[in-house]
DNA sequence: CCACAATTTTTCAGTGACTACAAATTTGGT
DNA sequence: ACCAAATTTGTAGTCACTGAAAAATTGTGG
């Protein structure tokens, strides 16, 4: 036993090494002829294994493009559990969404690279059900954070509520800044005009729809 | 030219019907053995025509199973376009919404048969994902109807926004209620209650989310 | 280093949704 | 009855995905 636990077994780095040679192949053609046009049998071939191999590591071809799922699940609940004391769960999301398109952050998809990727999915009806359900899961974890934060009854339907409108929202914003990207915007400009539309839709969210369209508000 | 206006030619009376052969037979098979249970080639089988018919006449196997869907996807946008003058578009949906609830109308799933329905959508990912696009066209139909009426710029979010928003509300509300019929609770119960956390549903989309949770409401 | 167990990969042989296309059938009109 | 158009069917295929057994690889104890 020479291995100290850090290391891995050999068995345990061939693996990683497989997945991601697999995981690259993919990404690779995918970039190049688009993810309806790639079969899971050129897949295989690019990485150098077996079809059953492939599905051996990912369940699905879309598991495939959303490895590195820049979507991760937990990150609206940990940004309620982690702010700071006094501030609102609408408050924190909002200033860290601000600050993201701002510093044109990854994180809710600004970074100048995310073009390609939010084309990919708007192209296969697959990817835009997978993505769908990844932002149901993330919804649900955000609805968690909040039941737990607001410590409410397991029947009460407020914090699913609440992050259900959260999450319309952000997803309305973001889409609405890819759809003018694919329409051939600019990036820069499209951005700092999200900025302006993010306080307006966050505002919405926190003081309510009223009675629209009856009052301009 | 023996065939007046109403009638219809020989062709399309036969198209109709194995149409509605195909729809019948898919229908009692689902419900018989569950929508993944159930093949193609066996609705082609028990409606006595060729597979590639059954394609003819439905796109996906999904279509089979939404053929009557419950979902109309103009409902909402009309009780936008036709709510009496001075109420508002969430005034208007919460009062057919608390309606139907009351009524136990189907038209928000609400009628003692719509059990087995949501049961069968929710045992089947690709059912799911099916109705999940038909909401989004519900809602993107809401969003035109709120953009006429409040006669709204085209790079105006805020009827986007309100309808993601009034269509997350209702969604919660509905699985909700669908969630506790699946976990064995009597249909009248869960309607007696969905009644009043309908109203405090809409209560917290006209007035806002606020800084849930920091302030109990 | 060898035998043996555990794990991973491959091969083989499907299933099932869905498509393209040509041939066969049915219907509409004359 | 005959021709043209629409509908249905048969044939053959693609592709995602599954199951199971054989084959290769790795871990382990002697």
């Amino acid at each position: 036993m020479t291995a100290m636990a850090e290391e891995l077994s050999l068995r345990e780095r061939k693996k990683r090494e497989t997945r991601q040679r697999i995981s690259d192949a993919a990404m690779g053609l995918f970039m190049r002829h688009g993810f309806d046009k790639v079969t899971v049998a050129e897949v295989a071939r690019a990485a150098d294994v077996s079809v059953n191999t492939v599905f051996n590591y990912f369940k699905t071809k879309e598991e495939l493009f959303l490895d590195r799922r820049d979507t991760a699940e937990e990150f609206l609940a940990e940004l309620v559990r982690n702010r700071a004391p006094g501030v609102s769960a609408v408050r924190a999301i909002r200033d860290d969404f601000l600050d993201a398109v701002r510093t044109r952050h990854w994180r809710y998809g600004f970074n100048p690279g995310a073009d390609w990727w939010h084309q990919m999915v708007a192209d296969s009806p697959a990817l835009t059900a997978a993505v769908t359900r990844l932002h149901e899961a993330r919804q649900e974890k955000l609805a968690a954070a909040l039941a737990d934060e607001a410590d409410a009854d397991p029947d009460d339907l407020t914090p699913r509520l609440v992050a259900a409108q959260i999450c319309a929202t952000l997803i309305v914003l973001t889409e609405q800044a890819h759809r003018r990207r694919r329409a051939g915007e600019a990036w820069e400009d499209i951005l700092a005009d999200t900025e302006k539309k993010a306080e307006r839709a966050f505002d919405l969210l926190e003081h309510g729809i009223g009675d629209y369209p009856e009052r301009v508000r």
